[in-house]
DNA sequence: CCGATAGGGAACGGATGCGTTCCCTATCGT
DNA sequence: ACGATAGGGAACGCATCCGTTCCCTATCGG
């Protein structure tokens, strides 16, 4: 069955082959090596990227496309469009459409996320002004297209246990364990009462943020944050 | 490079055995008249539905599909097969699947809100009672199949406007009117501060609810709401 | 400079779902 | 009871996209 491995063979002997590609661009940028400069700019020449760097750019492909279209929109086609490479380059390194999105949103999120969960506020600051500049770091990466790709991850982790996980595990835990953080902090510092180190905080917090950036894709200023912080979050944890 | 065995609920794949399930059932109920009561039971006629009624058993699956395989995973076969209908009796209503999706959201919505949005507390209920009340209202709206099609849209609505605003004037906007109406009348009472009066408190506890309710999936009980409205909620807003 | 390796592009077979159409049948009005 | 209307089931054409395969070529190591 279709064991004819020829038909391409007709076509690729010609100049016309590459004459008819989708927009000629690339056709002019390849087959006349000396001539690039002038017919397309002199950033016209597109090195080929390989091993770690291309699966960066997949991953980040993936990532923006997500954001962009949303997970039923996404296809593997347009992450390699994206990524200018082709689809074989993808399916070589991941076996489903599933696993690069997975692999792509973990990635995405270990980097901001492990810098919040490890930082250490020095004895100057207070709770307050802490919570202050972990809010502003949390909003400024939800607002990025980080932040409209786990929006449109929202809905399909209900259908999927490994997004749920992995949302939970890479995403709201570490955030939720630097409120908790700064709340226990605050307490030795006498700044919070301490039947406020409740799973609750860091739930009200993260969940303002949600329905403010994710939902109402607002982004908060400075000053209201500050509002939002002295005119109610700090009235509800203060000693 | 992830290795981890993961089984993502694409937005398709596992509804192969929904769709072509429809030999031999209803046949058996339709071409044997006689028949019906000794092969499925004796409620094994099904009555045609026609009209308002049919409509509304189509919206219903409709939503139920929403919650069950999200935006993607929803076919028109398949809401027409939980609806126990055609797809021709689909289309002869809504053009499209959005507008199906939208109108069926949309009546789902306007029942529940409107209840909330309209309600009134008498005099001998404190604010903190009657934002218990609401509570425990929403929460139950939000943990049953509707809540579950809220979640699989938020995604949706990043990239249809008229489902975002949908959202916001079918179900955010009467929420937080609710909430506000409650904080209105508990300065009345003297028992909200006036400064209290502000977006961020219906968005603080809305926000809350997403994340507990749509994301985590937990139940509040009604203890856990007590807890949280006396430990966080009212020391934020009290005079 | 040259062979080995990996990347890019394009086509494919197959599956799935949309929206349509056709035909038969149940239900309703009269 | 009987015709008109509306519903149900199944196929169709069309489009999309998955995952694969093939061939050619850019890049890298020696």
């Amino acid at each position: 069955m279709t064991s004819a491995p020829l038909n391409i063979a007709e076509t690729s002997d010609n100049t016309a082959a590459n004459a008819h590609r989708d927009d000629g661009r690339s056709a002019a940028e390849f087959t006349s090596p000396g001539q690039e400069g002038a017919t397309s700019g002199e950033e016209g020449v597109r090195p080929r990227k390989r091993g770690a760097e291309l699966e960066e750019a997949i991953r980040c492909a993936c990532v923006a496309e997500l954001a962009e279209s949303g997970y039923g929109g996404l296809t593997i086609e347009s992450v390699a469009a994206r990524a200018q490479t082709g689809k074989a380059s993808i399916y070589r390194r991941w076996p489903t459409k599933q696993e690069l999105v997975l692999d792509s949103l973990t990635s995405m999120m270990s980097g901001p996320v492990m810098r919040l969960a490890d930082r250490t506020y020095d004895d100057t600051m207070t709770t307050r002004d802490a919570l202050l500049e972990l809010l502003s770091e949390v909003s400024e990466f939800m607002l990025g297209p980080e932040g409209d790709a786990m929006r449109s991850m929202m809905g399909e982790s209900l259908r999927d246990e490994t997004f749920t996980l992995s949302f939970r595990c890479d995403f709201f835990d570490p955030r939720k364990q630097a409120v908790l953080d700064i709340l226990q902090r605050g307490i030795r510092r006498g700044e919070v009462r301490t039947t406020a180190l409740d799973d609750v905080v860091p739930e009200m917090i993260g969940g303002l943020f949600i329905h403010r950036i994710l939902l109402l894709r607002q982004r908060p200023t400075r000053p209201e944050l500050e509002r939002i912080l002295d005119g109610f979050i700090m009235p509800a944890i203060r000693a």
